[in-house]
Formats: structure tokens, sequence, C-alpha cells
DNA sequence: TTGTATGCGTTATCAC
DNA sequence: GTGATAACGCATACAA
């Protein structure tokens, strides 16, 4: 797409005359004849300041182009109005699709995302935290899962960790002072067992799990539950075929689960991309059909999903409401950090297209 | 995918101790039996400190968790290290991969991306410029085009913009002092010239120009260029089809185009998101063969060109380089804000899959 | 090489 | 409701 079209930069020269341009606080304050304290109620909505002067103030930093500085107010107030994002891959969608969804609202709440990049192998680099540790972010949102929320709360003062928990709560009450924390529970058990019901329906009798990587909860949560879904259904436990959530990666596994494995009727993967890799190498390497020959089922419903090349049944997390439930968090421990700790719970549910009949 | 696994925050409540956690320079200098102004040194390589001096502030600093203040820091070096970018659509592939690339390539060299949403339509809302403004970014990159520079430069002091110009540098002459401004120039008439001469030798005869948005300057520009390559080689003029760079906006054009319109040999897509809503539209509600009835080229090269269900031929932009060009620019405007400005060159060139043959 | 004094732009505290 | 003053944490100029 290409598109942007130019960058702008503050050379913040010497020929450019600093305080000509950017006005300050003490600027507006003499050409309002107020003091400086006034200018700074007046950008403070709480703030108790008569209307008429407020809008005098305002009138006069608008014309002289004033803008508070956020890195001199955040010195005093401890309070940055940033929010750290630690990301391996910005490309993936459905990340892409939550750090998008992320920034909307919390920049809706006064909140700016800071963007990092993490290591490709998800580990979490020690000179990453600790620069990022300087600009003080109020909140951090880690992308990854191989890292232990005790492990970043040491590096970061007073980081409190929201825990996002999968299906069964009670699993998880051995981690240290798990109860203490927020939580975000997500029931994939919901779409898995309709996904593997419908399977089912349709009989296939052997399902192939396409793993995703091995450090991530969310993929032996997956498994765990296929394996249990297909269990109360009187199925043979799922051939597992390992995988890191890439295309290329489920596109070599399946060839190799049809060519030497035993293959399958059906292959549940565990995201949506893998899903495409999957169907890919059914169709174009190995020449079957799909939905006729094997069955295909993905996880997240990205908007590829419904791409009609692909057409996927999916088990869909719905983004939007999953990042509602954690600005909702977020904002919670922000502004009131000695409120009792909260768990909110998103379902899943199957969303029935054409890799499935 | 899912991945993320927590989420960690800085509540600064009252009842957790700020000093006993956040290590201050001041209580490293007290630790470390020197001034305050050594510890600030030691964390400035140029800054001159006894080697022994340094090592040892540096060691007792990571024992008490010590990190220098960026806010602080800014407030007095009038650098932030942040680059504001300003994205109206993060999952977009190519936006998403180019965020990933600019992120990584600057974190390198100590800066923190600082993502904003822009609104959907493109426009810029002052309100978020104005927003972004508080927190003094040293650099803006903005992944909009219907706004002037000089728009974006108003509202950010000292703001100097990057042109991304396109073929033709003459063109652009006549902009406000655009010959002042650095400027990135990709040749995107190269790879079109490739892609317009295969298409030719497969014996194409009339060609379909799927159009991006129309604001977009690198749309009018491609279209500008296919027109020029066609009738170098004594083509007729292109069909024009309405887009706007979307999979189901390029989906619905192409059904209009075949159905209602007079077809075309094959599509030339804006870019390879357009490229696979054409190919779909094509294969699964046309009923025709691609390549066989209808060839297709896309534009950008995104890593889902090469997935087997579309295995497109394409006009390759090289991200890698245009990152590390842009960087480049945007790096020598911040250290020599004076120097001349610099026009770096970016090539294009075809990428020949399947669906051209 | 090192330390002292000053200032960056803002908000919190305390008077009035 | 309003204004003076003191921080916030750091880097710079200048003096030693």
């Amino acid at each position: 797409m290409n598109t942007f079209s130019f960058l702008a930069l503050f050379p913040m020269s010497e020929r450019s005359e600093k305080r000509t341009m950017r006005a300050t606080a003490d600027q507006v304050a003499r050409e309002a004849n107020v003091s400086r304290v006034a200018v700074s109620r007046a950008f403070n909505p709480n703030a108790s300041l008569k209307q008429e002067k407020r809008d005098r103030i305002l009138q006069i930093a608008r014309e002289l182009n004033y803008t508070p500085d956020m890195a001199a107010r955040s010195l005093v107030t401890r309070r940055t109005h940033l929010v750290g994002m630690i990301v391996p891959d910005v490309c993936s969608p459905w990340e892409s699709a939550e750090i998008d969804a992320l920034t909307t609202a919390l920049q809706a709440e006064g909140f700016a995302t800071l963007l990092f990049k993490a290591k490709a192998d998800f580990s979490m680099d020690p000179t990453l935290l600790t620069y990022m540790r300087g600009f003080n972010p109020d909140s951090v949102i880690a992308f990854t899962e191989n890292i232990e929320p005790d492990v970043l709360s040491g590096f970061l003062d007073h980081a409190v960790p929201i825990y996002v928990i999968y299906d069964d709560a009670e699993q998880f009450a051995g981690k240290p002072s798990a109860s203490l924390y927020d939580r975000l529970l997500v029931r994939q058990s919901d779409g898995i067992g309709q996904a593997v019901a419908l399977l089912q329906g349709y009989g296939v009798r052997r399902i192939a799990y396409l793993a995703g990587k091995t450090q991530s909860l969310a993929n032996t949560e997956r498994q765990r539950m296929i394996t249990k879904a297909m269990a109360e259904r009187g199925m043979e436990p799922p051939v597992i075929v390992a995988g890191d959530y890439t295309y290329d990666t489920a596109y070599r596994a399946t060839l190799d689960l049809f060519r030497i494995g035993e293959g399958a009727d059906a292959v549940f993967a565990s995201n949506d991309v893998g899903a495409f890799g999957a169907i890919d190498a059914l169709r174009h390497e190995l020449g079957l059909s799909v939905p006729g020959d094997v069955k295909v089922v993905g996880f997240d419903d990205i908007p590829q999903s419904h791409w009609k090349s692909y057409n996927l049944t999916t088990v869909r997390i719905d983004l939007e409401e999953r990042v509602r439930a954690l600005v909702r968090l977020i904002l919670m421990r922000l502004k009131t950090p000695d409120a009792a700790p909260l768990t909110e719970t998103l379902s899943t549910r199957l969303v029935v297209r054409g890799t499935v009949g």
C-alpha cells in the first residue's frame, strides 16, 4: 500500500528560535495577565477556576499554539499517560489488530501507545525492559507468553500484572499470588466444543491439532480443551503436530503429516494463519479437497479468514470485546490501585464458513 | 493468535513507597559517594569520567535498579527520543510491516515509537496533533497522504518534512520549497515497466488498473506510470477501476468490471491486498481462471503474496531498504539539522509468481 | 576529572 | 478563586 507521504522532524537547532515558536505556560500567563498556576488550572478540568478566566486562557493558549508539556507534567504528577506495548511481531494479523484496537481505546482515554519490538524468539531482553523503564509508562502490555509476570514486575517498579488465563480458572490457582491480581478469563472451550461437535457431525474421526508456539499458554490450553472435548464425545485423542503460528511452518507440517504421517480427517489449527498454511498444503500440493477430503478449523477469526480463497471456519475471539475488557481492567487499576482484584470473562464462538462441510 | 499473556501496571499509589523502589540519581550518588552529576555523566558515554568511577557508579545503579528518567532528561536536553507515528490502520499488512521495521530500526538507535491512531477516513484530526504535540516527539512519521506537509509543519514546531515522491522528481518541483526538504524518491516505474512488458509478452491487450485511495499520491503516480508504460508499447490506455486498497472493495469492483463493464485481459492492482480481492472475485465468483483467462499483478509484495492460494506476481518495494533510507534521513536531519537537503532513491522490481502466465 | 549552581516546564502545597 | 513558592529528576555551564 505504501501509503505514507512524508515525515516531519523537530531539529530544535540553534537557528530555530525555540522561544518564539513553542509557547510555554509562562508566556500564556503573561499574555493573559494571570499567574502561571492559573494556566495550569485552565488545562485541568478538575481545578477550580472562574469559567470566564478559563475561557480566556484557553483562547490565548490556542492563539499562541500552546500545549502543556507532558514530560514536565509527568515529572510532578508521576503519570506519563504512556502505555508501553512489547511486541515480538507487529505484522502478525491478530497482533496488529489488537495493537490497533488497544491504541484506539487507550487514546480515547488520554493514553498514548509506546511501542517496543521484542526479539523474535520471544525472549525478553533485559536491556529492552531497562530502556522502556526510562520512559516510565503508566502501564505495560506484553505480547509474549514465555515470561512470568513476576519477572516483569521485578523489572518495572510497582508493576501489577493482569493475567490472561484460559478456560479453567482453578488451574491457575497455584500461581504465586494468582488470585491477588486482575484476570481476563478467556473461555476457549466454548468455541472449541462447538467446532469439535460440528466436525463429528460431518463424520470426522481423526483430528490433527496443529500446535502454536510451545511456550504459548493459549496454545497448550487450546490443545487441552480440544482433547477434552473429543474425549467427551468418545473420540480418540488428537494427533499433535508441532507448529509456531506461522504460515510456512503450518504448510510444511501439514505436508509431513500427510506424506510421512498418517494424515487426518480434519486439521484444527491453533490460529487462522496456520489454518491457511494447512489449507494451501492440502489443496495445492497434496491435491486434496477442503472440505471434501479434509476439514479445517482455525482460531481467532482474523479479517483474512473471510477471504474467498480460504473462507475459513474458525473459533472467533471477539477482538473488540477483548480489548474493551482489557482497557477496563487497566483503567480501573490505574484509577483505584487498591481496589479488589477483578476478573473479566470473555467467551468464544464458532464461525461457520466453508472449510467444514 | 491471541498471544499476550498479561499486563503490568504502575499504580504509583500512596501505599507504594515511591522512594524505596524507584531509585533516583541522588540515591545512586549517595551510595557511591560521588556527586549527583557524576551519576549523570556515568550514563552519558561522551561525558568525561574516570573509567573506574564510571564502572562503580553503573554497578551500584544496577543494584539499585536505577534508570535515568527520560522525561526529566528531555526537559533539559530538549530531546525526547520519541518518534511519533500517525497511522490510520495498523492492521493493514504493508503498514504493520513498515511500523515493525521502523520501530526495530529506530529502537536500535535509541528511539521509541509513539503510536497514534488517526481517523479511518484519513482526515487529520487537529485534536490528535495537539495531543501528540504534548509529548514533544523528536520526529513524526505520518502514514497519511491527504495532508500537506505544510499543514503538519504548522502544527508541530520546527517540523521539517521529508517528502516521499514518485518516479519523476521534476514533477514535484512546483511544490512550495520542495527542493528545500529531504526526499525519498521511489522509482515505481521500474517495476511497473517490467510488469507491463511481461503482460504484453503473454498477449495481454486490455489492462484494468484497480486504483487505490484517490487521495493517495502513490496511487495516482502508479496509474500515471502504467498508462505511460502502456503507451510506450503501443497499448491503449488502461481501464480505470475505482478502489481504496481494501480486499472487499477490490472484490466488488472486479465483479462490476466483468459483469457490468467490459472486463479485461489483466488486472493491475494498486496493492497486493486489492489483487487478492480481484483474484478471488475472478476465480470464486466469476468462474474465470487466473492466469488462464485473466492475469493479475499486484503492488508491494507483502508476505501474504507468496501464499499458495494467491502466489501473486507483484511489483516489489523492498521494505527493509525503504525503512533504512527513511531512518537514515531522519537521523541525519536530527543530528545535523542544518545539513543540505538529501534525496534517497528507492527502486522497485517485478517479482514473478503464478498469476501471470 | 570533578563538583556547585542553575534551569527545563509543569503541578502540588499552602497561604490569602 | 487565586497567586507565590517549592518541588519533580536530570543535564549543562562554569569554576575549581
